[in-house]
DNA sequence: GCATTCAGTTTACATCTGTAGTCATAACAT
DNA sequence: ATGTTATGACTACAGATGTAAACTGAATGC
């Protein structure tokens, strides 16, 4: 089933919690899978049972972030909002909320912490010349 | 009241929810502050009533984010969760959660949602030369 | 002294979140 | 045809959060 145009205006428009992004990232990852391979996957790394996966998946339906596809007696169930949607907005709230909408302090404040491998600072040297041209 | 050890010891240990930390803004700014004063600032702007602020403060005090000291009949709210500390646990939650604790996809992320301003690539080329020296 | 007022404390209540059990139903095996 | 099983839907329930009213006790005005 293709997404209506109806909700892929609405994607992502709610807030996505914790538990409910651990299961958008298995669906990032690969998609699209079953309640139970989705399971699979996070159920033992979050001590879960197939139960809770399959309520955090009709929120994540009801929330339009996800999408289902009938495929014989189950579901196959494909993410809707994009990773990059998702880490974009968050990434942006944070920004706000935190530093005033300024990304400079945020950067400051992850050097201060330590948080800044050389590998980022390497990334991030080349992302700003790119950005310079 | 000077803050204990043990205050100062479990300062942010608990998460600090999206309307406490609109009244945490304020006390960071001027502390310390009466409910009053802080209702006088944060009030209007999110269309809340005293007792709403008096209700967060409460639970800031439960979290030992913020201190209270007796003034006559009233308190004096000071924050012992301190800005920076707080900043900082939330950007390296954000860049561990959403990006593998790797902080360049985080501003590629930015970047590509024009996030960056002209002043925030001047601040971040400053900083990255100064880290490297 | 007694009424009023101004705090902080207690109680309230709807929604969201984490976590999961139960129910109904459709498919499958025999 | 029927019992078993797999699966989504419905129900549950405690804790966090947003938002605020009611309660209580102390200070203040007269």
């Amino acid at each position: 089933m293709p997404a209506t145009s109806d909700q892929i205006r609405n994607a992502g428009s709610e807030r996505i919690s914790d538990a409910e992004y651990a299961v958008m990232e298995s669906l990032w990852e690969r998609s699209p899978q079953t309640a139970l391979e989705i399971c699979e996957e996070v159920c033992s790394r979050r001590d879960w049972s197939l139960a809770t996966v399959k309520t955090l998946l009709s929120r994540l339906v009801a929330k339009n972030a996800v999408v289902t596809e009938p495929d014989g007696r189950r579901f196959l169930y494909t993410p809707l909002l994009e990773k990059d949607e998702y880490t974009g907005s968050e990434s942006r709230r944070l920004v706000d909320r935190l530093f005033g909408g300024r990304a400079a302090p945020l950067f400051a404040q992850l050097a201060e912490a330590e948080a800044l491998t050389e590998a980022d600072l390497a990334e991030m040297e080349a992302l700003l010349k790119e950005l310079r041209k």
